[in-house]
DNA sequence: GACATTTGACCTAA
DNA sequence: TTAGGTCAAATGTC
């Protein structure tokens, strides 16, 4: 699937209006889709049939080219303005590694430590920049297995920082690196940053599965337009399904208990995410409701 | 016992 | 010199 996303050569604020409007109206068509038709995703709408998986890949386009307008409209030498089309395919979704390669290759640690590594060496990234970021109340289930490797207190800062790894990082070779960090305490508000990409077999890409999409969570997910973010972002998140009885989601083992608050799921409930594969089909759509509520241009 | 997390020490860029 | 990022031994959990 090579969905090209068609940039208006107007990356002004009514441009990036329409994208935010257009985007929101296909989320809403998604809603309807998704209410009235829980067997074949498919419905009539006017006189044509309307699959929801397209529904969703309309909305990512909308935001995906209001993202790129955001960026190149920003005067900054260290913005890297894409020089290809950009396609859905470069916004890589990710799933859950697989259970049964994550048992391959135990004991990896010591022997890629003692053959790639000096002693103490190198422990700086080589880059700085982030390849995507995003701030919200909760700590949604990204769809990746992370390895927790540090905990910072940051200077100035009230909480720990969490350093993440993914877990194929040896037996893959994949560099995907997070940083979570909360930064605000009420309401609890969390900030996810992403370096690099996920390199390992787990991350899967334009073939989004529509259950994805559906299982999310998160009422209060904040894009970050952040400036130093590279167009070409994956979309590192893979959103899980909230359950009834079952709290936020961490893709982790176990997030960092001083990071973990969520006002609706008491935090002694978390469960690892692979146990988790019951949608909460109304919490999800009282998402799309207020993302299509919050995606007016005041609130952007 | 195996694996994940914690945490203090170490390294490096700014 | 300092702050952020990472390592790796110790500890915890299943």
């Amino acid at each position: 699937m090579e969905n090209q996303l068609l940039l208006p050569t107007n990356y002004g604020k009514k441009a990036m209006e329409e994208e935010l409007i257009r985007g929101r109206d296909m989320a809403n068509q998604l809603l309807e889709v998704l209410t009235f038709d829980d067997k074949s995703n498919i419905r009539e709408v006017k006189g044509s049939n309307i699959v929801a998986e397209d529904l969703v890949l309309e909305v990512l386009k909308s935001l995906t080219n209001t993202l790129l307008m955001l960026n190149n409209g920003k005067e900054s030498n260290d913005m890297a303005v894409p020089t290809t089309p950009t396609t859905i395919r470069d916004f890589s979704f990710s799933s859950n590694c697989p259970k049964m390669e994550e048992d391959l290759d135990r004991g990896y640690k010591k022997f890629e430590t003692l053959n790639t590594k000096n002693p103490k060496g190198s422990n700086k990234r080589k880059s700085s920049a982030p390849t995507w970021e995003k701030t919200a109340s909760i700590l949604i289930d990204d769809g990746h297995t992370w390895r927790k490797y540090g905990q910072k207190m940051l200077t100035n800062a009230k909480y720990f920082r969490n350093y993440y790894r993914c877990a194929h990082m040896y037996d893959q070779h994949c560099e995907a690196i997070k940083h979570v960090q909360r930064i605000q305490e009420n309401p609890p508000l969390y900030r996810t940053t992403y370096y690099d990409h996920h390199t390992c077999k787990s991350s899967y890409h334009s073939d989004i599965k529509l259950e994805s999409i559906l299982c999310y969570d998160d009422s209060s997910i904040l894009l970050s337009f952040d400036n130093n973010i590279s167009s070409e972002q994956e979309f590192p998140f893979r959103p899980r399904p909230p359950s009834p009885q079952l709290p936020l989601l961490a893709s982790t083992k176990e997030e960092p208990k001083e990071e973990i608050h969520n006002d609706r799921f008491p935090r002694d409930q978390l469960l690892p995410s692979e146990n988790l594969q019951l949608c909460d089909f109304d919490v999800y759509f009282d998402y799309l409701r207020d993302v299509s509520e919050l995606s007016s241009i005041e609130s952007f």
